[in-house]
RNA sequence: GCCGCGGUAGCUCAGUCGGUAGAGCGCGGGACUGAAAAUCCCGGCGUCGGCGGUUCGAUUCCGCCCUGCGGCA
């Protein structure tokens, strides 16, 4: 039997996906889903970039605005989601398209994830109290007791990483390392392909700063007072980019334009990691668009490697 | 012309009671499997304005020069 397609889109913030894969969609008639780990938050539109109605030119878009923001999201939720709508637009035979700009999220659809082993409830506080007054490695030491394979590759001052394997271990039984090891994602069972676009370096730096300061035109800190003062922003929401710096602001710590400033600096930071995490995936076919060339070019690009393959 | 304060990393500056220097910002590289727009790690030899002098040794003291800013004429 002939593998079922995805077509993949990533890139750093700013470098022009979502324009590009309205085009694209457009001309293998298929729909698109977001890979964004912000963007499924209601409300948040502005600073996610989030793509406007008018700019969908009718194509379908899933997984945005799909949860309010005092609700939790991770990794194993969105794949549950997204391998859902991957099965559904198949039936209808089409070939989905995937766009967006989290490497963990793209990776994890890729290669898969282990299973059944969620956040425990209590368990993080539980053992960050437990470490309180201790050896400031003590983790760490406990985590290289139960699962050296998992100690050697972090950091002993990662401690986020470090609790969430002695979790996994407490929760599983098993060392997370060996967790990921029993993981099947789409490139398993799919024809897969994945396409980068980027700038230049220096371009998509001045691409940034642009759109932060457009964000703010378009009323950027209206958006976060009304929803901070509406909800209690969850913790994966609460960090989104522009909204934490905003809070800042607001709640006294340091001026408007320095909020400004921190929005632009942290996002060209983001996008360096977005661009390192990709660098290390063989699978991605780059795509580096130069100054004063159209999306629709770059989509229409996209469309002749592609169209004998769908 | 005179007086004062400066000239040190791309930027803003600190410092060396004489033994060739360090912070922040900016920037670069890397890690990453249930918080990922998060989190974590690594990265600074730079004619210490120029030329001389003193000294074992000067970016640090002395002299002259160049230059920026402010004040007085």
């Amino acid at each position: 039997m002939r593998k079922k397609k995805v077509i993949f889109l990533v890139g750093p913030t700013a470098s022009g996906k979502s324009e590009a894969a309205v085009m694209l969609a457009k001309k293998i008639n298929t729909e698109i889903i977001s890979c964004d780990s912000m963007q499924v938050y209601k409300g948040m539109n502005i600073g996610t970039s989030k793509i406007k109605k008018d700019e969908t030119r009718g194509i379908t878009h899933h997984l945005i605005d799909v949860i309010e923001p005092d609700e939790e999201f991770n990794v194993a939720i969105f794949r549950d989601k997204v391998n859902s709508l991957i099965e559904k637009i198949h039936r209808n035979d089409r070939v989905p398209l995937l766009v967006g700009g989290s490497g963990l999220y793209m990776k994890i659809l890729l290669d898969g994830i282990f299973d059944k082993a969620g956040e425990v409830e209590g368990f993080r506080e539980r053992i960050e109290k437990e470490a309180r007054g201790r050896l400031e490695d003590y983790l760490y030491r406990k985590l290289k007791e139960v699962d050296p394979v998992a100690a050697d590759s972090l950091h002993p001052k990662d401690k986020r990483r470090i609790i969430r394997a002695l979790e996994v271990y407490y929760h599983l039984g098993i060392p997370i390392s060996e967790a990921k090891e029993k993981r099947k994602g789409l490139w398993e069972k799919h024809s897969v392909l994945i396409f980068g676009l980027t700038y230049d370096r220096q371009e998509l730096y001045e691409r940034i700063n642009k759109r932060v300061d457009f964000m703010f035109e378009a009323g950027l800190l209206d958006e976060v007072k009304n929803l901070v003062d509406k909800f209690k922003l969850s913790r994966t929401a609460k960090n989104a980019l522009g909204y934490k710096e905003l809070m800042g602001f607001l709640e006294g710590e340091y001026s408007l334009d320095e909020a400004k400033r921190l929005i632009k600096r942290n996002t060209r930071r983001y996008a360096k990691r977005q661009l390192t995490w990709f660098k290390k995936e063989p699978r991605i076919e780059w795509i580096t668009i130069s100054e004063g060339e159209g999306y629709e070019e770059i989509a229409a690009g996209i469309y002749a490697k592609v169209k004998n393959e769908i």
